[in-house]
DNA sequence: ATCTTGACTTAGACATTGTCCAATGTAGGA
DNA sequence: TCCTACATTGGACAATGTCTAAGTCAAGAT
């Protein structure tokens, strides 16, 4: 994610003071956060960045397809810089914890054709749930 | 789904008619509604029921394993009824249509051992997205 | 059949997450 | 340096969900 800015500023991207704070915060800890966490840890660096400035531009980053958009429980989405690299997502039942993992095979190939209903189907997630080993130890 | 009170009364379920309009709405017509559509489907029959009521008992029928909390968008949850036949969801990325899909084999089996982290890995969701013929014809 | 009681329901306030808009600011080309 | 289209801001608003205190009622006990 290094030479994010520059790929954006190609694509015609506007560089701003807040954009790049923005996209350091996802380019640090390799964590998901949610569009609320990412305000939180932009205004340390930017005290003045505003709330809609950073939905607006986890929005575009998930347009660009340089960001995923996450929604594992129906709560506040969850933003995962991971983009260029397929991957799914384990989630702990009971901490929130997220880990991406990779998958043996194609999940697309265990949908049957009958079971398609003249869909075009062309994407897949798949979220495996369970409880992570720090809540099983503390429980 | 017919024998659904007889089952919840037998778990010590006080059955008002709140609850039993809440599951005549979700055993009508096998779609996947949103807790406000099902508040709204309900006061079609029972006027005076209240959203949280609504709230409720949808969260109890979950949590009773009656029924299936499903959130392929990010927005609101959507219930489905259909929790006593394993099945996975297929979304039309456009209109949201949400149907009810049956996979070739166990996603379990795909995530690799090394790939777990140590987690107990007890459940796993797999939501496919395309476009739906209706959309497509109407593009 | 009536009583009693603890579980259920209600209305509405509140919380969280996300979107929109008009006014203001500014990046980057001319 | 100046322009201007694009970006940012703050705050109102919207959608969804949660909580609480007070009133109501289902169903077992009498």
């Amino acid at each position: 994610m290094s030479d994010l800015l520059e790929r954006l500023r190609g694509r015609g991207w506007r560089l701003t003071a807040q954009r790049r704070v923005v996209a350091e915060v996802l380019d640090g800890d390799h964590v998901h956060y949610t569009a609320d966490e990412v305000h939180a840890k932009a205004s340390e660096r930017l005290p003045e960045i505003s709330r809609a400035t950073v939905y607006n531009t986890l929005g575009e980053l998930v347009s660009l397809g340089e960001v995923i958009e996450v929604s594992t429980d129906g709560r506040a989405k969850r933003y995962d810089p991971n983009a260029h690299h397929d991957h799914q997502h384990l989630v702990c039942s009971r901490c929130g914890t997220i880990r991406d993992v990779h998958l043996h095979g194609d999940p697309l190939s265990s949908l049957p054709e009958p079971e398609r209903y003249g869909f075009q189907v062309s994407e897949v997630t798949v979220t495996y749930r369970g409880i992570c080993p720090n809540c099983s130890a503390t429980s």
